[in-house]
DNA sequence: GCCAACGTTGGC
DNA sequence: GCCAACGTTGGC
């Protein structure tokens, strides 16, 4: 069970759109390394939906719904895309600066390389203190 | 709105 | 194949 975290700007898909919608494909990675950590992605990891702009802030969760898939938006089918399920909002959104501001986050993608889209969570992160009480109990209570 | 970081493109 | 120029992303 792997943890990831995908970027997307809210005001093109929202967490809540995921919300509305149920499930979404995540097409359309071409950066080299965005499309090797999405390769490496599994049916059942958990996901952080990440949200740029003014978000700026983890503001939910969801489950990858099947293994990689050759991207439907992508012409030259080197790409692959990933569909995945909302799975709930957090309580509290993990903000940047929250990450930025805690040592063990400084090496980690999100921090050092701000265009990556697509990258693995640390485990330090995913359960970490940054997560609220009641947003782990959550995550303990449907079993990952 | 600006700019740093980074990726991509195209001329050589 | 190199690299300068340019475009894009995303945080500030």
């Amino acid at each position: 069970m792997a943890h990831w975290l995908f970027k997307e700007e809210p005001e093109s898909y929202s967490f809540a759109d995921l919300g509305r919608d149920g499930s979404t494909t995540w097409t359309g990675v071409t950066n080299t390394l965005a499309q090797k950590h999405l390769r490496a992605v599994k049916k059942g990891d958990l996901v952080f939906f990440y949200a740029t702009g003014k978000l700026k802030a983890v503001v939910g969760v969801m489950e990858v719904s099947g293994d990689p898939i050759p991207d439907p938006a992508d012409a030259t089918g080197k790409c692959v895309a990933v569909t995945v399920q909302a799975v709930r909002k957090l309580a509290s959104p993990v903000t940047l600066t929250a990450i930025k501001a805690d040592p063990a986050f400084v090496e980690w993608e999100l921090v050092r390389q701000a265009r990556l889209s697509v990258m693995p969570v640390p485990d330090e992160l995913w359960g970490s203190c940054l997560i609220s009480e009641a947003d782990i109990l959550s995550l303990g209570r449907i079993g990952y």
